[in-house]
DNA sequence: CATGAATGAGGTTTCATTCAT
DNA sequence: TATGAATGAAACCTCATTCAT
């Protein structure tokens, strides 16, 4: 999972007391405002700790490195993201493509935005080489969803299943972290836009079902199914 | 341009001797290198100029600092990305949508993949929030380029011309980032992919021109035009 | 030679200028005055730059760590006496036992004290587990040696080599090291003793050689060769 | 004892209940266990707590401070090697010399490798100039025992008792510590060899009483007081 | 009393930058 | 100008010791 020769990135115990799981949660917090104010490089254990307010030495408790730390903070968020679309995903099988599309573009959308600061800060670590394979990862995991789900459509099918879903998924990530890096134009809906984008291009690729009735997506209402 | 109290990250002097241009060259590249290699976290001045095989003092005759350094090959590259986006943009005003999609998506693949060694290595550089306004300006000179050409369709008009612009833009940069990071499936073609997706997106909000036939873009094969 | 999974206790490099020269040597001799003065466990590579007068970065180009300080003043340290006593033992192939006893300890005694407070500080460094096999193989070096030598004696042979080799280099090693340490009764005269003890030890296990006479070795005063 | 303005490195209580016992003879050999497997330099309280399976805090209850520790371990077993020496040369006065070597001889390398793995850890923390003392009163113990007896040799006396005596000792210590190190020929018999070593030591120096008969020890074969 | 989480001084090491040669 | 040794602030991390539970 990371580079031979490094150490474990993974946490150091679990925490049983309470003032265990204060500390970790305070690490966690602190390591994504310290993201946010100063910047990946200037992140430093010393003022995550202060942060956090803890001591160093309590951290390391809980990490054994720096990169540890990093790695179980950008992983705890990419699982949510990624769990929230799979289970997205699985209640939508066998709906029609348009439902499939806007309940998908909710699902990551929301993710993210929920947790806006913290999806902000992640995107400094995501970038770095140590975190390329659990961004892989998580990529995959959510990719695989996407084609499960697309799969069974119950007025469409794919020629290139795997490519739709990569092409989905990535094109809704461009256009979320811009917006969520503050790129975007005022008065812009993402939500609305990204369902756009994704129904129009599966649409053109899509090969109709006998009988089925496939349709512009514009006419089912994002709020139908709020 | 940069924040307050740090000092310039421009480069020191524009060389002129034959001795600068090399120096400035193997510096660029060995950073590069380096990114790749090692990472940016890893990235030292050292260890560029011994990649570059020129002596630390002679790095900073070039660069004032680290950061300057750093600056100067992600402004390089994304200028270029821009001007050739710009450029693309300029040459296909009063074109068909399907015509400036296409020729957009190529300008736009084809300088991110001509130095695909570049463009990766850089992506670890720009996620810094120093790098932030490089970006951000970068950006914005393509969906003013893009907004530009748009407005010119010969076949269609839009509403909200720089949402549309912005979409196109953010929609290209996710996948092909993912691409160029080894994360998408094989015998995937960026190229022709990020054309259905734009064009049917493009399509789908734009309001048809009186007396002009909209078709689908699939029509204008990319070969015309290669 | 050290553990696997350790980084390098090699010199970093070699010096090449005058500074460099003068840089490695103050951290030579001020590493042997810390060790004296405050011990193994109180030895910071901060306090050995500081007494050298050099920053610890200057440290640092020399030796890639603290270990590989340490591993080069105590191999310094070994190879200095393991050839002198190598040097002393070719020289005397093929002369009586006694000369040889007697040239023997005078060239490890005088190695040894010599550089009296080197080795005091040394004694401190070798106990360490790391420094094992630096120790063990400069004995090995120099019961070669004795042995060599002890096989030309023109008096007398030996049953079992290898071992009367270690004994007589062991014990010498002993006394030596509580004289060094400081914990010896007045007026002992080191070298005289262990001649004594050494040609004793080697007389009683000597097979004599036919038509040589061999005699105790208190007949050949030091001073003869001194 | 101790060097003044440091805490005192005696044990804080002496253990009445079983339960103390226990923790304490569980903390004395994970004491031993991790300096052989870890070293002196990456001995740490609780890595000796850990092994002993008890808490810091109750190594804390018994050992003021790590010095403390360490201190009691060296103390414990150089308290068993010199009263069993001293024990031995008590029991030995007024005997022929070579009787006395042998039996001095054989208390010292029985109560060495009696615990072999003992007596090699701390040879890692003996080293150290805070034990200086605790290692030079024990090595004065012996000596005077060894003193005391060789005064009262019945068939020999010397005319410099304490030289003697320490170099007896120290002659002893060297090959005992080369073998327990892994550094001895094979088929090395050490008891045998030190008797050979002291005994002609002594008997090269030794003024033969008037009356008796001083000849090689080698004739008082060591089975005789097996 | 025992536990083990927390503390934080202090150790090791790195690396941007300077400056004598 | 080019070099690369030197600098030293600052980063990472450890571990002896304490103390709330």
């Amino acid at each position: 999972m990371s580079l031979p020769g490094t150490r474990s990135p993974q946490p150091r115990k679990t925490p049983r007391q309470a003032r265990s799981v204060f500390t970790v949660n305070a690490v966690f917090d602190a390591t994504i405002q310290v993201l946010l104010s100063d910047g990946l490089q200037r992140l430093t254990t010393t003022r995550v700790a202060d942060r956090a307010g803890v001591s160093v030495g309590a951290l390391y408790q809980y990490y054994p490195n720096k990169r540890s730390l990093l790695h179980a903070v950008l992983k705890r968020h990419l699982d949510h993201v990624a769990e929230s679309v799979e289970q997205a995903c699985q209640r939508h099988h066998r709906q029609p493509l348009a439902v499939m599309v806007e309940r998908l573009v909710c699902s990551f959308v929301d993710a993210k935005t929920a947790r806006q600061e913290e999806s902000r800060a992640l995107y400094l670590v995501s970038a770095d080489l140590d975190s390329a394979d659990l961004v892989g990862k998580a990529s995959k995991r959510i990719y695989s969803a996407i084609s499960s789900m697309l799969a069974t459509a119950s007025d469409a099918h794919f020629d290139e299943l795997p490519m739709a879903a990569f092409m989905i998924l990535s094109a809704m990530v461009g256009p979320t972290r811009s917006v969520l890096e503050g790129g975007a134009p005022p008065k812009m809906l993402l939500r609305e836009q990204l369902v756009t984008l994704c129904d129009a291009y599966l649409n053109r690729i899509a090969i109709p079902e006998a009988g089925s009735d496939v349709r512009p997506a514009g006419d089912a209402s994002i709020s139908d199914h709020e």
